[in-house]
DNA sequence: TATACATATCACCAATACTGATGGTTATTA
DNA sequence: TAATAACCATCAGTATTGGTGATATGTATA
């Protein structure tokens, strides 16, 4: 049976040519070469190179067979990075909590780097209302977590401020509220609005609480449709509206006590006294600047 | 530096929670496995199994690398099916030639089944308007083709009808012929026909002409575009044809004369007094029953 | 406590992979 | 054309590796 050695020798010695190079390369003789392609070619049965010409070319078998080889070996180099991740004692999987509405777009290039850089570290992405996440991470069950600051109880989790994701008030093209030039307060509150909230009730549902009747859903999602259906306006963070916007399926409420966007505070916690390894550190250290 | 078989031993090991029931079924002895995985561990200078128990166990390390690790035995498997195929004699890519027109529903399924039956075999599709597959063939550019039947000198190819492909006459919903209840050969007379044409004209592309004014295009999708912008109406193929049809993109000309869909015949065509090897021989047999 | 079944270790043996020398062949250069 | 350099195949000898079988030890099960 043919070896990983044999198929070092089979690919390098095709791609360069030659049997004596191949041999420098791998740091062996010739003779070693020529013996290890030749074993090679009794036990698959095949003539994988022409010698008869001065450069050993392939065979039009050992062309259809290169790249399956050459696959090998690419498998075997991936091995090997997962055994220097693992060698230097990176984590298995790190669990990072958020709300769907803090998946910025800047998020999916940290993560794409991320598993560039730890290839032997999984990502597992946990999508929970917002005022959730610190649960979770209290409970163990996530590493790290991105939430909107919240400013209940905050034992054994450490947070820290990494910036501001911006805010418009929406409502369907067809509301009452869409047809107003300069939308103050006091025409908000007659209309239903529509605010998260997760399994666990926190003051952060209160921050945004502007009209009298007050409808929630546990993901910004499910209130996107809401308000698509005419059922409310709604905050919504710009960067998941911006589409709908342009599409005139949602229309963004020009509020005249609101000049700039709205915008809320976002924490990045993770457990208190709890060691971060090498992947989690990178991690953090990236999502510290994933507002900016 | 590991090799393939300790690899092996550390898959099949992890797999059945035993060094002695791999090495049975390696058919080695158990010191083998033993002595194998330590020097395994000792190359990559990592624990995998934890010895602690009754049943050996992977530590989470040797959980890390395991998929790792069987990933690359799956290549040198998939390496060894490429070898059976290649010791077989199977050729290293069919060029199939055909109309896009052609491309039926059911070829993708046998495409899929050749490629389990011919791993190191390559397909290559050229798709080319009907008229000159013929061409291709002869000017040994392709292996096999499927062609609209045309009744020209068919010199140097071997040519077997399999079947028919029906066509629709079919107009943009705003055009005039769209408006009759029944439509005979003297309505059409007068609208502009699009017609399929290749690079060398055959009598086939007088088959179908019923109008007096023709336009040509060289492929059934320029056709289709055509007909959409209102150029003027078609014959195309009903599987092309279905779903714009669903779509009220197209309107279906209700011919007076056609009770039944008017049909094409089509000829699988292949180079006369050439060998077929394995792959292009099963390829043929199934694309022989394409259009039943 | 006895049994059955694991794994680790070790000395020995067999298979293999590598080396270095040799000879033949083919391009390149003088 | 002759000399040179570079390449590959082959072969005998050696070093390395991997496998064997025996033994000691450990651990569940009855």
């Amino acid at each position: 049976m043919y070896n990983l050695e044999q198929l070092r020798m089979f690919v390098e010695s095709a791609e360069l040519g030659s049997f004596s190079a191949c041999a420098r390369k791998l740091g062996k003789v010739q003779s070693a070469i020529s013996q290890g392609i030749a074993n090679l070619e009794i036990d698959l049965n095949l003539q994988l190179f022409d010698r008869s010409t001065r450069k050993p070319s392939l065979t039009p078998e050992g062309k259809q067979l290169f790249a399956y080889a050459e696959a090998v070996l690419r498998q075997t180099e991936e091995l090997n990075t997962a055994v220097q991740a693992v060698g230097r004692g990176d984590e298995a999987i790190i669990r990072l909590a958020l709300d769907n509405a803090l998946f910025v777009p800047t998020l999916g290039p940290i993560l794409q780097e991320f598993g560039d850089a730890f290839p032997a570290t999984a990502i597992e992405i946990i999508y929970i209302p917002s005022t959730d996440v610190i649960n979770l991470i209290k409970k163990q069950r996530a590493d790290l977590g991105l939430m909107f600051s919240d400013l209940s109880f905050k034992q054994d989790v450490q947070l820290g401020f990494i910036g501001h994701v911006p805010f418009h008030a929406v409502c369907n093209p067809a509301h009452p509220l869409a047809k107003i030039d300069s939308v103050n307060v006091v025409d908000l509150i007659p209309h239903r609005q529509l605010v998260l909230r997760g399994e666990i009730a926190t003051d952060f549902d209160q921050v945004a609480k502007i009209s009298a009747e007050i409808w929630w859903a546990n993901s910004f999602h499910a209130i996107e449709e809401m308000v698509k259906q005419g059922i409310g306006w709604a905050y919504m963070p710009c960067h998941l509206v911006e589409e709908a916007i342009k599409n005139k399926e949602l229309i963004q409420l020009p509020l005249s006590f609101d000049h700039k966007p709205w915008s809320l505070s976002v924490d990045l916690i993770r457990a208190k006294n709890q060691r971060m390894g090498h992947a989690q550190g990178w991690l953090y250290g990236k999502l510290t600047h994933l507002l900016e």
